[in-house]
DNA sequence: ACCCAGGCGACGA
DNA sequence: TCGTCGCATGGG
């Protein structure tokens, strides 16, 4: 049975009927900063994203009736890069029926039910957590807006648009090189994760599969990267979502509702349930109300 | 003017 | 191994 129904209608691709899929939960929750929104073209259009993501634009809208509409894709970028990007092949559905056993994950999931949990690339993943830290989600979006100007690529067909900077393009960056990011201390981070990855003393293909503690450990080489950003950039750019990174919202969580620990229901979905408490925590007023 | 922001490294006990 | 502090920058 198919998670989602698609089709493909002139030259966009439509989720048809998909409750479970809020632009501005999916990117606008912390995960991601590459996509603003923008003014709906059509009166039938509930909201309207744009941003750049895995080398391409994306503009994508959610109509009247919950259907998502990816403008002007081509069925190769759809099957090759959205399908991953979106978590697609994931049943949010059922795995919303899983955690929901738990009461706090219950309001959480109804604070924000269109939450997914991006496959994005794990080079900007990592560099984007490495920028978060000590640092608001506005500015963050700021400097890694400037990273992809500055150092990336014009996207074919929207030249105003940028492709976020690989390794290679970025080698023999010095910190001062970064100044205009205005990054602030975290430049020099940018710069050794730059070095250590071009060299190959932190092998990026190697995340998806190896150990936990291992990738983990790995990225922690990495100046600047510690557990928290190491956790981030595994689940959101690697594809770890057994990975439950634990923030200052996160902490708070856990002290307040569960001090023994993540309930037994939400385990195998550790990934999914840490973005749906963390911005329930930094969301929703009631979220600590009567603790 | 102050305070804080999806932390981390350096340092001292 | 633990707690504490400084860190660049900019918005509220």
């Amino acid at each position: 049975m198919p998670i989602l129904d698609i089709v493909c209608k002139e030259n966009d691709y439509v989720l048809l009927n998909a409750p479970d899929f809020s632009l501005v939960n999916i990117l606008d929750c912390g995960q991601c900063f590459r996509f603003y929104p923008i003014e709906p073209q059509c009166s039938e259009y509930i909201e309207t994203y744009e941003g750049v993501a895995m080398g391409h634009y994306l503009k994508l809208s959610r109509d009247n009736a919950n259907n998502i509409i990816f403008h002007n894709t081509t069925k190769e970028d759809f099957l090759g890069i959205w399908k991953s990007y979106f978590d697609l092949d994931t049943d949010y559905a059922f795995v919303k029926r899983c955690i929901r056993e738990d009461d706090v994950l219950a309001r959480a999931t109804d604070h924000a039910p269109g939450i997914r949990v991006l496959h994005q690339d794990g080079w900007e993943a990592l560099c984007s957590f490495i920028i978060s830290q000590n640092n608001n989600i506005k500015r963050i979006k700021g400097i890694v807006a400037r990273f992809s100007e500055d150092f990336g690529t014009p996207i074919e067909d929207y030249p105003t648009h940028y492709s976020f900077p690989t390794p290679a393009q970025l080698a023999g960056i010095t910190p001062d090189d970064l100044a205009p990011l205005r990054a602030g201390f975290r430049a020099k981070y940018l710069a050794d994760a730059i070095e250590k990855v071009n060299s190959g003393e932190v092998n990026l293909e190697l995340l998806s599969s190896l150990p936990l503690e291992e990738a983990r450990e790995n990225l922690m080489k990495i100046k600047g990267v510690g557990p928290k950003v190491a956790d981030c950039a595994l689940l959101y750019g690697f594809g770890r979502m057994e990975c439950f990174p634990l923030d200052v919202w996160m902490k708070r969580v856990m002290a307040n509702f569960y001090p023994d620990g993540l309930p037994e229901c939400a385990k195998a979905y550790a990934g999914i349930a840490q973005q749906y408490l963390f911005h329930y925590a930094r969301t929703s007023p009631e979220a600590f109300e009567g603790i």
